[in-house]
DNA sequence: TGCAAATCATTAAAGGCTTTAAGTTTCTAG
DNA sequence: CTAGAAACTTAAAGCCTTTAATGATTTGCA
């Protein structure tokens, strides 16, 4: 009966780890309280719930990515800044599975707000700013980065570009091709 | 102990409405039992497990979204064919978002290759094709639509978009995009 | 028509996960 | 040193998955 020390802060750094080993889906409080050989009934201690856990997996990851991605862009401007962050998240989501899959969570409003997701946001209107994109299309611009970006890293975790390889060239394509769009973005209504 | 009429299609029918109704993550077999008014047990006869039963709605959506997408497409061509597609996804990821959510199920490959994936990626060449993309550079087209694609229907759908709204806009432009990056695809390599 | 085999469905049961309730041990502050 | 707070444990209920054994219903062929 010693204490085994669970806290909310290691029960999330134990299940994003579990996370990336088995997959997101697998976390579940049954196997972070084995993991801490501790029974499951203690855990609700420190988190409210299953999904609770979950959520603050998805906090740690959007934490951590946006740190990842900080330190790759600053300094850079135009596409070397553009290329720095795609590579940073695509490595991020490569290395990390599980956190990232959990970072794609669905968080209410507070919590969405609380997270570093707005930082995510700040960052990708620093990049466009340095492509001179407008104020008011800037919203839309984040959000074609965004999809682009996880759309990409997405469908090449799940599976979809084992087929034919080359998952290289193609990435470097859509980097491109963001490049073009942020460079050719159309002035208010074209 | 009337016969149910218990089928596989009749089982990923019930299981694909169910899940746009509560959400891709809540098809479980009882729930489909339930639905059926069957007991649990007997669904086994039909489908192998609970895994199974999800990749048969995973491929009754990819069938469908395929089958839409078509429709749009036919008799058009570049721009137009690309808005047609870009709309179609898109509808179908509004209007069966439990479905859509199937359709992002990992598969095994054989599974995936007498999926209806080969004809997602067939037409996506049809409108590359109209845009003068060549041979060579297909593959990493085809993924690039597919990525901002999803990327963006899902970000859409996980609320990702809710806070700031105007997501008509961000999608206009998306395509916009997409249709730019088309036009002045780099040649091999640039 | 009538019955045997194949089908379809049921009950039973084991094992896992979630969550709450109630009780016990270990800290820690006064 | 001791009481209350905090951390853990066991117990138990409820739901899900999957397998096994059993009973009912078709179906098609003598």
């Amino acid at each position: 009966m010693a204490r085994a020390g669970v806290t909310p802060e290691r029960l999330a750094r134990a299940a994003a780890e579990l996370a990336d080993e088995v997959g997101f889906d697998k976390v579940t409080a049954s196997a972070v309280a084995r993991r801490f050989d501790v029974s499951v009934a203690s855990l609700y201690a420190h988190v409210a719930n299953a999904h609770d856990l979950r959520v603050r997996v998805a906090l740690l990851a959007l934490a951590e990515l946006a740190d990842r991605v900080a330190d790759a862009v600053t300094g850079r401007a135009g596409k070397d800044a553009l290329v720095a962050f795609g590579n940073a998240y695509r490595a991020y989501a490569q290395q990390h599975p599980g956190r990232y899959a959990a970072a794609r969570l669905r968080l209410d409003p507070e919590t969405a707000a609380s997270s570093a997701g707005p930082r995510h946001a700040a960052m990708s209107r620093a990049i466009l700013r340095g492509y001179g994109v407008p104020d008011e299309e800037q919203t839309h611009a984040v959000r074609l980065l965004g999809s682009t970006f996880h759309g990409f890293v997405s469908l090449e975790a799940s599976g979809g570009f084992e087929h034919s390889g080359d998952s290289e060239t193609s990435w470097t394509r859509t980097l491109d091709a963001l490049d073009v769009a942020l460079r050719n973005w159309p002035s208010p209504p074209a």
